[in-house]
DNA sequence: AATGAATGAGGATTCATTCAT
DNA sequence: AATGAATGAATCCTCATTCAT
């Protein structure tokens, strides 16, 4: 718990600290990390000033951008898991993280690194993801959806494989489907 | 005009050319392509203007590291399928590629690449790689070791993907084994 | 027209004011003009805003700074002149300036402008300040304490100088006095 | 001795370095250190990217600006007090490193860290400056021409303040005869 | 051919100052 | 009046590429 908030941020600011969230999720993601800070801060309606205010260095937005979706993801996947049975959480989950997570060049390293791990800052939710996705995993090994010797480390490694497979087959959803059936077919027991 | 082929390059040319890719290859693959070129220029050897004699932009030097890469695996490829049995040979063949490219940041990309393609350099490399893909492919579902209805596009997906899985697995080759396990588990039929 | 009177100021401004200038006195002594003027602001408890309000400009908030430096030690010395007999509050005032002053980097510089001046806003007050020396230094010369040659300008050179010189022997008081046993044995006639 | 040298740099590569550092001397000492590095650049006639390979931070240029000069100054004293009897050796060194060190603001500053110190690079030739004064003030104070109780830290330190006293005496040169003169007389016995 | 010095556009970051709240 | 968020010019430094030696 966080009661120590660093500070209540009055409405303008917080909003153009979600918009430049949101513009360098965006220009990241399909540009890649090697994006000009000038640039995202326009792309924010900001000047540069204020992106640095907000994110003291350009490593610090990256990091706040992949720890807002491993949240966002984390969220989803646990509202899933409460509402379906074992087995189908498992796989919708599977499918959830990469859909988030795929495309995203950096982003899909940074998750990838959830396995070793990253700045302390990641650490947090990158824990609290891995967490979720155990039990999501034991869950489905439970209920006999999964084979039972697939464990944490190659899960988070077919995510990341999975995304970046996934990436350069946006426009063949058919060939997208079979990679996926592939490896739901390999995570099954037989 | 000119002699047609690419000049018969001076032995120390040679030599140096050689060493150049084979440092660049080493840098890219273990440091990623933000290594400034003096470096790897000095890494070899040689002065940065001699770099840039061999190869006329850091892209081209990439891409020539990409292409001769590309060209040792369709080749040991080759030579396996030419040994092998189809359906080991594929399976034996997926594992070879993977090893080759992953670990390699920046490079599994660039393989990434082959999927849609890119640099007309590359095209003549990739594009016989992926003939020898293809071709290991149809054997083995002829020889029923692989799903029928599995395309190329996925195939190069799943290399990528397995690379990218792989990568962050390099200090648990048990788990390693696994995500094998469940790809080509997946792979065959039933 | 608005009252020629620079206003009376609330309460509450006065105090601002009066933190600023302490904690910029303090921060600028101790760590140079450089620091930001935000940094000045927050150890005064304000923020910049109000920092601006009370000073136009950071050079503003400088030189208001050495005013008030300039008049603290300007009466102080008037105090000893008055006090004591010339010799000896000549020399007492000579160190009271080097004291005053010394360790404090910029504001010695700024003080060594008074020997050709600076910004009208500092004219009077180093005027002030220049005038009681004047008269601290006939005094002492027609007391015979003091060469009779020496002028307004090079004593003030000297306490810039005995400041400067001063300033990095703070670890060392027996150095220092012999400093001062140099200079004013050097300042007596013969 | 440093046989290990650098190595022997062409020679336009020369003198750049050289006229990079003559500008720097100039620039800093007459407009203080917070001129621009490109500034500095342009005005020897080369681009900023020649400043940063001669000298890989603005500090290291200061730095390397900072140590000619002693050694300067340090050799000529060297000469000065071959040439010369110890107790005129004496005053007249000291009117040279005055003389070479006045009217240079921040390297006002360095000389004066001699006394404390600085970087690495610097220690060497602070260290020899200290050491040939060390001999200049034990010859003169052998010789009678120096009160024996004065150490090295105070010569320094009077070194610097006359300097700084100096500095704004640029106009005024029999007022700075009198600073001189002032000094000169407290350094004797009596 | 090789060398490495020179170039300068580009990029991250800081900070005095303004202005909406 | 006070606040602190926003601004953007200014600065240091890097690096791909060119060119004199």
């Amino acid at each position: 718990m966080n009661d120590a908030s660093p500070r209540p941020l009055r409405a303008d600011a917080a909003r153009n600290r979600a918009r430049l969230l949101d513009v360098a999720t965006e220009v990241f993601t399909t540009r890649g990390v090697g994006v000009p800070t000038e640039e995202i801060a326009r792309a924010a309606g900001v000047g540069v000033g204020t992106l640095f205010r907000h994110f003291p260095t350009k490593e610090a937005l990256l990091e706040a951008v992949v720890v807002r979706r491993l949240e966002t993801i984390t969220a989803r996947a646990a509202q899933l898991a409460a509402e379906t049975e074992p087995a189908e959480a498992f796989f919708a989950c599977f499918r959830l993280v990469v859909e988030q997570s795929a495309g995203k060049q950096e982003f899909t390293r940074a998750l990838a690194e959830a396995g070793v791990d990253v700045h302390a800052s990641l650490r947090e939710s990158s824990d609290q993801m891995r967490g979720r996705l155990a039990e999501l995993l034991a869950g489905a090994q439970q209920a006999g959806a999964v084979r039972p010797e697939v464990g944490l480390p190659e899960l988070i490694a077919l995510l990341v494989g999975v995304g970046a497979a996934t990436e350069h087959l946006a426009a063949d959803p058919a060939a997208r489907e079979r990679v996926y059936d592939v490896v739901f077919t390999g995570l099954r027991p037989h």
